[in-house]
DNA sequence: CCTTACCCAAGCGCACCGCTAGGCTTCGGC
DNA sequence: GCCGAAGCCTAGCGGTGCGCTTGGGTAAGG
């Protein structure tokens, strides 16, 4: 389970994605539109600053924009930055890896070779929606929310 | 991540799958070999046993042996039965729902529709993993753990 | 120079995780 | 027929991290 920051985050980037004017957007705008504890989305947005997926203005009239283009920014990397790890195990994780010490030999252990599938595949779709994907599916038609999608949401036969 | 706990299941199945007598195994002897803390383990495989996955003898020689042939045991439902949901997001499962409240419609929320994608490929893979299998790989040659394996863990293209 | 907005550190309550303690029940064997 | 080996079960405890708040600090426009 993703925890409530990470969500908050994806939030929050996917109304900055959508937000049109070049003028920079408010904390209270978008704690408020996304109903997440004002004081709470200040440490969020810092930490999406920290790994440059936002730029903040400073002063009155501030606020905040995306960091990249909207296409730019993949769930992948927003959940990594917030959450850490895509892997479920620690042995499986490419950009986390850390020893688990459960089995006699990494190498062969079956559970790290089955959840490294796994990570595999998560990062692999994760990284291939971006907010402006994920932004125009927001704006599509309810009834097509389960039908075809561009590029990454397609099933493989 | 998943918690140790899952982890320690997963394990002393895999043991269980690979033993070949039909005298159930102590859960010292389970303990032991798979470095669990015993009593800890008792706590699991109690839950092991709720689920199913597991069937117990009492008395002395008494012990566990799998529930169903080990072909018959996915990873899945192991993860399933430990941690509770597989999706990430509440909104994005099957079988523990719950609204997220994150969201202002759940219909066109681009969130739960990537972690639903990401959830239904998720379960399907762990689905398609099941001891019997797990426990070929660990015996196989270590140099073929990157390599080809058997249908599930199959990439597409 | 004052107000607006972002920056940042500290801390608090709570839940859950990993693990232990200690007793109870079943059942084979002498 | 009772002893002891094994699993069954409840309670609890220390630690960690999450969700959120408090309370200030600092850049910058009017």
């Amino acid at each position: 389970m993703l925890t409530h920051k990470t969500r908050y985050a994806l939030r929050s980037l996917l109304y900055l994605a959508e937000e049109k004017g070049d003028r920079p957007v408010q904390l209270a705008s978008i704690a408020s539109s996304q109903r997440v504890p004002p004081k709470y989305l200040e440490l969020i947005m810092l930490d999406l600053k920290k790994a440059g997926l936002v730029k903040s203005v400073r002063g009155p009239r501030g606020g905040y924009r995306l960091g990249r283009a909207p296409q730019e920014i993949s769930f992948g990397e927003v959940v990594r930055a917030m959450e850490g790890p895509i892997a479920l195990v620690p042995c499986a994780s490419l950009n986390y890896y850390a020893p688990c010490g459960d089995c006699h030999d990494e190498a062969t252990c079956a559970i790290r070779r089955a959840f490294a599938i796994l990570r595999d595949r998560s990062s692999e779709l994760l990284e291939g929606i971006s907010l402006a994907e994920a932004a125009s599916w927001e704006k599509a038609d309810p009834a097509l929310a389960n039908g075809a999608a561009a590029g990454a949401t397609e099933r493989p036969a």
